[in-house]
DNA sequence: TAAAATTGTGGGTAGTTGTGGGTAACAAAC
DNA sequence: GTTTGTTACCCACAACTACCCACAATTTTA
Protein backbone atom coordinates (compact mmCIF):
# COMPACT_ATOMS: atom_id res chain seq x y z
CA UNK A 1 0.00 0.00 0.00
CA UNK A 2 1.54 3.32 -0.92
CA UNK A 3 0.59 6.21 1.00
CA UNK A 4 -0.13 9.96 0.34
CA UNK A 5 2.72 11.39 -2.56
CA UNK A 6 6.24 11.95 -1.53
CA UNK A 7 6.25 11.09 2.01
CA UNK A 8 8.80 8.57 3.48
CA UNK A 9 8.26 6.66 6.73
CA UNK A 10 9.73 3.58 7.81
CA UNK A 11 13.50 2.41 7.99
CA UNK A 12 15.74 0.11 6.33
CA UNK A 13 18.91 -1.41 6.37
CA UNK A 14 20.49 -0.83 2.71
CA UNK A 15 24.38 -1.13 1.86
CA UNK A 16 26.60 1.25 0.51
CA UNK A 17 28.38 -0.65 -2.87
CA UNK A 18 31.59 -0.08 -4.02
CA UNK A 19 30.73 2.74 -6.71
CA UNK A 20 28.87 4.94 -3.99
CA UNK A 21 25.37 3.81 -4.52
CA UNK A 22 22.81 3.13 -2.09
CA UNK A 23 19.09 1.52 -2.84
CA UNK A 24 16.38 3.94 -2.51
CA UNK A 25 13.62 1.71 -1.01
CA UNK A 26 10.86 0.38 -2.97
CA UNK A 27 7.85 1.99 -0.84
CA UNK A 28 9.82 5.48 -1.54
CA UNK A 29 10.02 5.21 -5.24
CA UNK A 30 6.19 4.28 -5.28
CA UNK A 31 5.35 7.59 -3.53
CA UNK A 32 7.97 9.40 -5.49
CA UNK A 33 5.45 11.83 -7.73
CA UNK A 34 5.84 11.79 -11.43
CA UNK A 35 6.97 15.49 -11.64
CA UNK A 36 9.97 14.15 -10.00
CA UNK A 37 10.99 12.28 -12.85
CA UNK A 38 12.93 9.97 -10.92
CA UNK A 39 15.09 12.51 -9.07
CA UNK A 40 15.94 13.23 -5.85
CA UNK A 41 18.65 16.40 -4.44
CA UNK A 42 20.90 15.18 -2.32
CA UNK A 43 22.78 17.35 0.58
CA UNK A 44 23.91 17.69 3.87
CA UNK A 45 21.91 17.20 7.01
CA UNK A 46 21.81 19.41 10.09
CA UNK A 47 22.63 16.20 11.79
CA UNK A 48 25.58 13.63 10.57
CA UNK A 49 23.99 12.24 8.00
CA UNK A 50 22.50 12.57 4.01
CA UNK A 51 19.68 14.38 3.60
CA UNK A 52 17.45 13.44 0.76
CA UNK A 53 14.61 15.53 -0.82
CA UNK A 54 12.09 14.54 -3.90
CA UNK A 55 13.32 17.41 -6.46
CA UNK A 56 9.96 19.56 -6.55
CA UNK A 57 9.94 19.71 -2.70
CA UNK A 58 14.01 20.96 -3.00
CA UNK A 59 12.72 23.39 -5.65
CA UNK A 60 10.67 25.16 -2.97
CA UNK A 61 13.48 24.87 -0.66
CA UNK A 62 15.64 26.43 -3.22
CA UNK A 63 13.01 29.54 -3.46
CA UNK A 64 13.27 30.37 -0.23
CA UNK A 65 16.90 30.56 0.14
CA UNK A 66 16.69 32.83 -2.93
CA UNK A 67 14.45 34.76 -0.71
CA UNK A 68 16.54 35.53 2.25
CA UNK A 69 18.09 38.61 1.57
CA UNK A 70 22.28 38.35 1.45
CA UNK A 71 22.86 41.59 4.16
CA UNK A 72 22.93 39.46 6.85
CA UNK A 73 26.17 37.04 7.26
CA UNK A 74 23.85 34.58 9.41
CA UNK A 75 21.58 34.47 6.05
CA UNK A 76 24.82 34.08 3.60
CA UNK A 77 26.68 31.51 5.73
CA UNK A 78 23.30 29.20 5.72
CA UNK A 79 21.99 29.59 2.29
CA UNK A 80 25.97 28.35 1.35
CA UNK A 81 26.63 25.68 3.83
CA UNK A 82 22.97 24.24 2.18
CA UNK A 83 23.71 24.72 -1.27
CA UNK A 84 27.16 23.75 -1.39
CA UNK A 85 26.81 20.38 -1.18
CA UNK A 86 23.61 19.51 -2.73
CA UNK A 87 23.36 17.29 -5.98
CA UNK A 88 20.41 16.14 -7.89
CA UNK A 89 20.67 12.31 -7.98
CA UNK A 90 18.28 10.06 -10.66
CA UNK A 91 17.80 6.40 -9.25
CA UNK A 92 19.00 3.80 -12.18
CA UNK A 93 17.04 0.72 -13.26
CA UNK A 94 17.55 -1.02 -10.02
CA UNK A 95 16.28 2.02 -7.82
CA UNK A 96 19.70 3.24 -7.06
CA UNK A 97 20.80 6.45 -6.30
CA UNK A 98 24.58 7.32 -6.48
CA UNK A 99 26.18 9.67 -3.55
CA UNK A 100 28.96 12.13 -4.01
CA UNK A 101 32.02 11.48 -1.87
CA UNK A 102 32.00 14.48 -0.37
CA UNK A 103 28.45 13.59 1.22
CA UNK A 104 29.65 9.99 2.12
CA UNK A 105 32.65 11.21 3.89
CA UNK A 106 30.37 14.01 5.67
CA UNK A 107 28.18 11.29 6.85
CA UNK A 108 31.09 9.07 7.74
CA UNK A 109 29.58 6.19 5.60
CA UNK A 110 31.00 2.89 5.20
CA UNK A 111 29.49 -0.24 3.90
CA UNK A 112 26.28 -0.13 6.14
CA UNK A 113 23.85 2.33 5.19
CA UNK A 114 20.15 3.09 7.59
CA UNK A 115 17.62 4.75 5.04
CA UNK A 116 15.12 6.29 7.31
CA UNK A 117 12.14 8.02 5.98
CA UNK A 118 11.49 11.10 7.79
CA UNK A 119 8.01 11.80 6.34
CA UNK A 120 9.20 14.78 3.64
CA UNK A 121 12.44 13.49 3.10
CA UNK A 122 14.82 10.93 3.47
CA UNK A 123 17.93 10.33 6.17
CA UNK A 124 21.09 8.40 5.22
CA UNK A 125 22.78 7.38 7.89
CA UNK A 126 25.85 5.37 9.17
CA UNK A 127 23.88 3.14 11.89
CA UNK A 128 26.71 3.86 14.32
CA UNK A 129 26.18 7.46 14.12
CA UNK A 130 23.08 7.41 14.75
CA UNK A 131 23.25 5.13 17.66
CA UNK A 132 25.68 7.67 18.84
CA UNK A 133 23.41 10.54 18.35
CA UNK A 134 20.22 8.82 19.45
CA UNK A 135 22.31 8.56 23.03
CA UNK A 136 23.45 12.07 23.01
CA UNK A 137 19.65 12.77 22.48
CA UNK A 138 18.32 10.91 25.69
CA UNK A 139 19.59 14.74 27.48
CA UNK A 140 17.06 16.53 25.39
CA UNK A 141 14.75 18.24 27.24
CA UNK A 142 11.76 16.10 27.77
CA UNK A 143 9.09 18.96 29.23
CA UNK A 144 9.64 19.96 25.38
CA UNK A 145 9.58 16.87 24.15
CA UNK A 146 6.44 15.86 26.23
CA UNK A 147 4.33 18.96 24.89
CA UNK A 148 5.42 17.76 21.15
CA UNK A 149 3.95 14.50 21.89
CA UNK A 150 0.88 15.64 23.37
CA UNK A 151 -0.03 18.21 20.53
CA UNK A 152 0.55 15.28 17.92
CA UNK A 153 0.33 11.49 19.01
CA UNK A 154 -3.16 10.51 19.37
CA UNK B 1 -23.57 -4.91 15.32
CA UNK B 2 -21.52 -2.45 14.36
CA UNK B 3 -20.00 0.93 15.78
CA UNK B 4 -18.83 4.35 14.64
CA UNK B 5 -16.79 4.05 11.55
CA UNK B 6 -12.76 4.14 12.91
CA UNK B 7 -13.76 2.82 16.24
CA UNK B 8 -12.34 -0.13 17.88
CA UNK B 9 -12.89 -1.20 21.66
CA UNK B 10 -12.58 -4.98 22.98
CA UNK B 11 -10.45 -7.63 23.36
CA UNK B 12 -8.86 -10.80 21.43
CA UNK B 13 -6.06 -13.33 21.77
CA UNK B 14 -4.89 -14.36 18.21
CA UNK B 15 -1.82 -15.70 17.26
CA UNK B 16 1.44 -14.19 15.31
CA UNK B 17 2.40 -16.94 12.60
CA UNK B 18 6.04 -18.13 11.55
CA UNK B 19 5.51 -14.88 8.89
CA UNK B 20 5.35 -12.32 11.07
CA UNK B 21 1.47 -11.90 10.66
CA UNK B 22 -1.67 -11.11 12.88
CA UNK B 23 -5.31 -11.08 12.44
CA UNK B 24 -7.16 -8.06 12.55
CA UNK B 25 -10.38 -8.89 14.09
CA UNK B 26 -13.16 -9.08 12.10
CA UNK B 27 -15.61 -6.24 13.88
CA UNK B 28 -12.28 -4.04 13.55
CA UNK B 29 -12.08 -4.70 9.73
CA UNK B 30 -15.86 -3.94 9.49
CA UNK B 31 -15.28 -0.79 11.76
CA UNK B 32 -12.99 0.50 9.29
CA UNK B 33 -13.77 2.92 7.07
CA UNK B 34 -13.80 2.28 3.00
CA UNK B 35 -11.81 5.72 2.66
CA UNK B 36 -9.10 3.61 4.32
CA UNK B 37 -8.60 1.21 1.81
CA UNK B 38 -7.98 -1.97 3.80
CA UNK B 39 -4.69 0.03 5.10
CA UNK B 40 -3.51 0.75 8.60
CA UNK B 41 -0.13 2.28 10.07
CA UNK B 42 1.96 0.30 12.42
CA UNK B 43 3.76 2.50 14.89
CA UNK B 44 5.91 1.95 18.01
CA UNK B 45 3.37 2.70 20.94
CA UNK B 46 4.57 4.71 23.68
CA UNK B 47 4.19 1.63 26.06
CA UNK B 48 5.95 -1.49 25.06
CA UNK B 49 3.38 -2.21 22.24
CA UNK B 50 2.31 -1.96 18.98
CA UNK B 51 0.08 0.86 17.70
CA UNK B 52 -1.96 0.50 14.78
CA UNK B 53 -4.05 3.35 13.38
CA UNK B 54 -6.27 3.59 10.56
CA UNK B 55 -4.26 5.22 7.51
CA UNK B 56 -6.37 8.24 7.25
CA UNK B 57 -5.80 8.75 11.15
CA UNK B 58 -2.15 8.62 10.61
CA UNK B 59 -2.37 11.07 7.66
CA UNK B 60 -3.38 13.57 10.73
CA UNK B 61 -0.06 12.67 12.24
CA UNK B 62 1.54 12.24 9.38
CA UNK B 63 0.51 16.17 8.08
CA UNK B 64 1.30 17.66 12.06
CA UNK B 65 4.93 16.05 11.91
CA UNK B 66 5.32 17.58 8.44
CA UNK B 67 4.87 20.94 9.43
CA UNK B 68 7.63 20.78 12.24
CA UNK B 69 10.70 22.79 11.18
CA UNK B 70 14.10 20.77 10.78
CA UNK B 71 15.80 23.98 11.41
CA UNK B 72 15.17 22.44 15.31
CA UNK B 73 16.66 19.83 16.73
CA UNK B 74 14.17 18.52 18.95
CA UNK B 75 11.97 18.60 15.96
CA UNK B 76 13.75 16.08 13.99
CA UNK B 77 14.65 14.11 16.72
CA UNK B 78 10.76 13.65 17.52
CA UNK B 79 9.61 12.80 13.25
CA UNK B 80 12.74 10.25 13.73
CA UNK B 81 11.30 8.92 16.70
CA UNK B 82 8.21 8.20 15.20
CA UNK B 83 8.50 8.11 11.41
CA UNK B 84 11.55 5.34 11.45
CA UNK B 85 9.58 2.28 12.91
CA UNK B 86 6.37 3.18 11.21
CA UNK B 87 4.94 1.37 8.45
CA UNK B 88 1.68 1.20 6.60
CA UNK B 89 0.11 -2.59 6.39
CA UNK B 90 -2.74 -3.55 4.24
CA UNK B 91 -4.48 -6.30 5.65
CA UNK B 92 -4.30 -9.58 3.10
CA UNK B 93 -7.81 -11.74 1.83
CA UNK B 94 -7.57 -13.09 5.01
CA UNK B 95 -7.87 -10.25 6.93
CA UNK B 96 -4.24 -10.14 8.72
CA UNK B 97 -1.75 -7.35 8.38
CA UNK B 98 2.20 -7.74 8.89
CA UNK B 99 4.29 -6.45 11.30
CA UNK B 100 8.04 -5.23 10.75
CA UNK B 101 10.44 -7.08 12.85
CA UNK B 102 12.24 -4.69 14.56
CA UNK B 103 8.47 -3.90 15.57
CA UNK B 104 7.93 -7.61 16.68
CA UNK B 105 11.12 -7.27 18.78
CA UNK B 106 9.80 -3.27 20.45
CA UNK B 107 6.69 -5.16 21.54
CA UNK B 108 8.22 -8.56 22.52
CA UNK B 109 6.00 -10.71 20.40
CA UNK B 110 6.24 -14.01 20.71
CA UNK B 111 3.69 -16.75 19.54
CA UNK B 112 0.80 -15.03 21.33
CA UNK B 113 -0.30 -11.88 20.47
CA UNK B 114 -3.15 -9.74 22.58
CA UNK B 115 -5.25 -7.19 20.33
CA UNK B 116 -7.19 -4.54 22.12
CA UNK B 117 -9.73 -1.74 21.03
CA UNK B 118 -8.09 1.59 22.39
CA UNK B 119 -10.82 3.38 20.44
CA UNK B 120 -9.38 5.39 18.31
CA UNK B 121 -6.47 3.05 17.65
CA UNK B 122 -5.44 -0.82 18.14
CA UNK B 123 -2.72 -1.82 20.34
CA UNK B 124 -0.57 -5.13 19.97
CA UNK B 125 0.71 -6.64 23.35
CA UNK B 126 2.58 -9.68 24.68
CA UNK B 127 0.28 -10.87 26.89
CA UNK B 128 3.20 -11.06 29.67
CA UNK B 129 4.10 -7.40 28.98
CA UNK B 130 0.93 -6.25 29.47
CA UNK B 131 -0.02 -7.94 32.67
CA UNK B 132 3.69 -6.97 33.95
CA UNK B 133 2.82 -3.37 32.98
CA UNK B 134 -0.93 -3.77 34.38
CA UNK B 135 0.62 -4.24 37.58
CA UNK B 136 3.02 -1.25 37.91
CA UNK B 137 0.28 0.74 36.51
CA UNK B 138 -1.68 -0.25 39.89
CA UNK B 139 0.39 2.81 41.90
CA UNK B 140 -0.75 5.07 39.34
CA UNK B 141 -1.14 8.29 41.33
CA UNK B 142 -5.03 8.28 42.51
CA UNK B 143 -5.32 12.18 42.16
CA UNK B 144 -4.80 11.74 38.51
CA UNK B 145 -7.53 9.53 37.89
CA UNK B 146 -9.62 12.08 39.80
CA UNK B 147 -8.94 15.07 37.66
CA UNK B 148 -9.75 13.10 34.32
CA UNK B 149 -13.19 12.06 35.68
CA UNK B 150 -14.26 15.86 35.62
CA UNK B 151 -13.28 15.44 32.04
CA UNK B 152 -15.08 12.09 31.20
CA UNK B 153 -18.17 10.08 32.39
CA UNK B 154 -17.97 6.80 32.56
C1' DT C 1 -30.57 -29.51 14.84
C1' DA C 2 -28.46 -29.30 10.44
C1' DA C 3 -26.59 -26.54 6.83
C1' DA C 4 -24.23 -22.55 5.41
C1' DA C 5 -21.31 -18.89 6.03
C1' DT C 6 -17.67 -16.66 8.39
C1' DT C 7 -13.33 -16.50 10.85
C1' DG C 8 -8.61 -17.64 12.34
C1' DT C 9 -4.33 -20.23 10.99
C1' DG C 10 -0.91 -22.59 8.11
C1' DG C 11 1.79 -23.00 4.11
C1' DG C 12 3.15 -22.85 -1.20
C1' DT C 13 4.46 -20.03 -5.28
C1' DA C 14 5.36 -16.44 -8.54
C1' DG C 15 6.79 -11.91 -8.91
C1' DT C 16 9.38 -8.18 -6.85
C1' DT C 17 13.38 -6.22 -4.60
C1' DG C 18 18.25 -5.59 -3.12
C1' DT C 19 23.05 -6.40 -4.45
C1' DG C 20 27.08 -7.40 -7.15
C1' DG C 21 29.54 -6.84 -11.08
C1' DG C 22 30.35 -6.06 -16.34
C1' DT C 23 30.62 -3.03 -20.36
C1' DA C 24 30.32 0.88 -23.26
C1' DA C 25 30.37 5.98 -23.56
C1' DC C 26 32.66 9.96 -22.13
C1' DA C 27 36.01 13.18 -20.33
C1' DA C 28 40.49 14.39 -18.49
C1' DA C 29 45.42 13.82 -18.39
C1' DC C 30 49.66 12.66 -20.38
C1' DG D 1 46.53 10.36 -30.08
C1' DT D 2 46.73 7.31 -26.51
C1' DT D 3 45.89 6.26 -21.88
C1' DT D 4 43.59 6.54 -17.61
C1' DG D 5 39.77 7.12 -14.84
C1' DT D 6 34.93 8.08 -14.25
C1' DT D 7 30.04 7.73 -15.12
C1' DA D 8 25.84 5.81 -16.87
C1' DC D 9 23.55 1.83 -18.35
C1' DC D 10 22.78 -3.20 -18.51
C1' DC D 11 22.46 -8.05 -16.96
C1' DA D 12 22.29 -11.80 -13.44
C1' DC D 13 21.11 -13.89 -9.18
C1' DA D 14 19.62 -14.70 -4.39
C1' DA D 15 16.42 -13.40 -0.93
C1' DC D 16 12.25 -11.89 0.24
C1' DT D 17 7.33 -10.52 0.05
C1' DA D 18 2.62 -10.37 -1.55
C1' DC D 19 -0.78 -13.10 -3.15
C1' DC D 20 -3.22 -17.37 -3.45
C1' DC D 21 -5.33 -21.69 -1.84
C1' DA D 22 -6.60 -25.02 1.83
C1' DC D 23 -8.66 -26.35 6.10
C1' DA D 24 -10.41 -26.50 10.82
C1' DA D 25 -13.11 -24.11 14.17
C1' DT D 26 -16.60 -21.19 15.20
C1' DT D 27 -20.76 -18.55 14.45
C1' DT D 28 -24.94 -17.55 12.00
C1' DT D 29 -29.05 -18.85 9.53
C1' DA D 30 -32.81 -21.71 8.20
Amino acid sequence: MTLTNNTFIGEYAYSLDSKGRVNIPAKFRQSLSDDNEGTFVIARGMDSCIWVYPMVQWNRIESDLRNLSSLSKINRTFVRNIARYASPSTYDKQGRITLTPSLIEYAGLDKDALIIGMVNKIEIWNPDTLNETDRQNMEIDPAAYESLAEKIIV
